[in-house]
DNA sequence: TTAGGGTTAG
């Protein structure tokens, strides 16, 4: 013992050892404390033991602290620290490390320095400054290289990484596990087909074909060049897949369109007694958005919560988008006000949730609050709030923020922001205003002038629709979209040759008008009709509750309105057209199911809802007591007694 | 002692 009573110096440093070594850090960290003298061994010790056990920010206070008691640091002390340095994304503090490094003449070719600096660098993104050092480096190794492109890949410079692999490939250093599950993740951004087969070649080829990061890494590359069921054949393959390869193809399959699958898996996965993590959850979260599927988004919910992740920013962002497009605005804001902490995107999911429902006055709100606040805004911010302006007719607030848009010199207007401020004006019937604003664009796209010619169909601007329309052909001619809404133009202005003209017209192109479809998920299924469709098993049922709904909303005052009948049909014919409308018969079929009692009834529609079903919802929502939640293809109704948020703006 | 695979807004 020493002849203060602590133990000698090699005997404490390793009782230190045998403290770290049992996990024991507060007792390793007292025993450290109580030293009267340490030896550079223990004090790398204590700060490797720190970094290992997630405590970076403690491991550089005793960095800090070892300068301060001029202990010089070793070529040790700096390979562990610049990952602490990383790990806290302390970029100033890591480049001070790196200018002591140099002044205490420690040597960057020792590979593991000069891994440890070029993944700092390549971590804060800084990959001009790990090219510097890792050029420095004479004989790299692996290690160095493999964060070299795990620093380009994750910074988007996906190319670059593929040429370091190359490279390594070249000079015959042999790639191992780690370097074989970083760079399929390049292929896969790039959508390099190619290269990713070559890739899992080699990496079959060097042996490392059954390594499960490397699977998962090929999953992905996979799913991202759109080969899905790659993915899915590398996947059969994997019975040692673990939590992030199935969640590489849960998200693989939600990006591929292949939503239902991915709930299906969800559910494999969940039934093996693997734990949902927050990477997860915001996958099948977007899957139930994509699928209207929101009994299923509230089962979710339920796990998130239970799982303690309803604060993690990437599911509070997918949450609050889930119940933005469910229309359930009143959740959308319960989760946005419960996350501790807020960045542009939860910000922007929210105004745009705002939008969707065409609560305008709440998303500008939540703008002029964030501009106050300091959060920066960026493209998506102004779009979405222009896009609620727009659903809301807000006029003045639109054009205010629009012009705050052209006078911010570092976002420049997209055709975008521009189609959101010529909606608002043609909406308002300033059609000239909005036809000079598209003139000030350098090169206009087909969806100004689009959006222009939709204004003309709610002016009933025939003339100016045929002007337009030569604009919007000249951009793009076969349109589907374009030719209905022209033909829907002729139809409302009672020019049936015109509307014959554009079906000839239509049918050379061999263009054909999307049917109108609507749909309602009743205890977990979706239930689809499309107009006059009587196919449901219970259609008898259906028909018998449409016409009680239509002699008790009569009785209120509700005429059919022929006027939305853009066919040309005798009177009967076209009140019996509106009568069987699909989103009709969808309420209809909701208010039978009495689904669990529910006070809304929620459906969907592929196209935008016409004016009478519009007044007829209204109708509706009076009489059956309930409110009427209609998604169209652009944005939310919500009918309650009588009345519709959007205040007949739409 | 150093490097790895999966997530959010339009």
């Amino acid at each position: 013992m020493h002849k203060s009573g602590f133990p000698h110096l090699s005997l404490g440093n390793k009782l230190i050892q045998a403290y770290i070594k049992c996990g024991d850090i507060e007792g390793a960290r007292n025993l450290f404390d109580e030293m009267p003298q340490r030896h550079i061994v223990t004090w790398n010790s204590m700060i490797s033991a720190y970094v290992r056990h997630g405590l970076s920010g403690e491991a550089i206070r005793l960095f800090e602290r070892m300068c301060l008691e001029s202990v010089f640091a070793d070529e040790f002390t700096f390979s562990i620290v610049f990952k602490a340095f990383s790990d806290m994304g302390r970029v100033y503090g890591g480049r001070k490390a790196h200018g002591l490094l140099v002044v205490l003449g420690v040597e960057v070719s020792n590979a593991f320095v000069g891994s440890g600096l070029v993944d700092m660098y390549a971590k804060f993104g800084r990959l001009r400054d790990a090219r510097l050092v890792s050029d420095c480096v004479v004989e790299k190794d692996v290690v160095l290289l493999t964060a070299l492109i795990v620093g380009y890949t994750q910074h988007g410079e996906n190319c670059k990484a593929l040429e370091v692999f190359r490279d390594v490939v070249a000079v015959g250093i042999k790639a191992n596990d780690f370097t074989f599950s970083s760079i399929p993740i390049a292929c896969g951004d790039l959508g390099d087909r190619r290269s990713g087969m070559q890739i899992h070649g080699l990496m079959v080829k060097s042996g490392y074909g059954d390594v499960v990061a490397c699977k998962t890494s090929l999953v992905t590359m996979y799913s991202k060049c759109g080969l899905i069921d790659d993915s899915l054949k590398v996947f059969e393959r994997c019975p040692d897949a673990n939590l992030v390869t199935w969640t590489a193809l849960i998200t693989g399959l939600v990006q591929n369109g292949r939503e239902e699958s991915s709930l299906l898996m969800f559910k494999q996965m969940v039934s093996k007694s693997l734990n949902p993590n927050a990477f997860t959850l915001s996958s099948v979260l977007r899957a139930c958005s994509v699928l209207t599927m929101y009994e299923q988004g509230q089962q979710i919910h339920c796990i998130v919560l239970k799982t303690g992740l309803h604060r993690e920013r990437y599911v509070g962002a997918a949450l609050i988008d889930m119940y933005g497009k469910s229309g359930s605005i009143g959740m959308a804001r319960i989760v946005f006000e419960s996350l501790d902490k807020c960045d542009v995107v939860l910000i922007n999911s929210m105004i745009n949730s705002y939008a969707q429902s065409g609560y305008g006055q709440e998303a500008v709100e939540l703008f002029d609050h964030m501009r106050k606040s300091g959060i920066e805004q960026n493209a998506v911010t102004f779009l979405s709030v222009l896009s609620a302006c727009s659903n809301a007719g807000l006029l003045e607030e639109g054009s205010r923020i629009f012009s705050s848009l052209q006078r911010d010199s570092k976002l420049d207007p997209s055709t975008d922001h521009y189609a959101c401020m010529v909606d608002l004006l043609g909406r308002a019937g300033r059609l000239k205003e909005a036809e000079n604003l598209i003139k000030q664009v350098e090169e206009p796209d087909v969806v100004l002038w689009r959006t222009l010619l939709s204004a003309c169909r709610i002016h009933g601007k025939v003339e100016m629709a045929r002007r337009v329309m030569t604009r919007v052909l000249e951009l793009d001619k076969k349109n589907d979209g374009t030719h209905v809404l022209l033909s829907n133009i002729y139809a409302s202005a009672g020019e049936w040759n015109e509307v014959s003209n554009m079906k000839i017209a239509m049918k050379n192109l061999k263009l054909k008008k999307s049917p109108g479809m609507s749909w309602i998920e009743v205890d977990r299924e979706v239930h689809t009709f499309m107009a006059g469709d009587l196919s449901h098993p219970r259609a008898t049922e259906i028909n018998e509750e449409l016409k009680r709904l239509r002699e008790k909303i009569e009785t209120l005052g509700y005429v059919p309105d022929v006027r939305f009948v853009l066919q040309d049909l005798n009177e009967e014919q076209k009140k019996r057209s509106l009568y069987y409308h699909s989103e009709k018969i969808a309420i209809a079929f909701g208010l039978l199911s009495n689904i669990r009692n529910s006070t809304f009834i929620r459906i969907f529609k592929n196209l935008r809802v016409c004016g009478d079903c519009h007044n007829w919802i209204k109708f509706v929502s009076k009489v059956s007591q309930r409110e009427i939640i209609a998604r169209d293809a652009k944005r939310f109704h919500h009918f309650r007694d009588g009345m519709c948020s959007c205040g007949d703006h739409w």
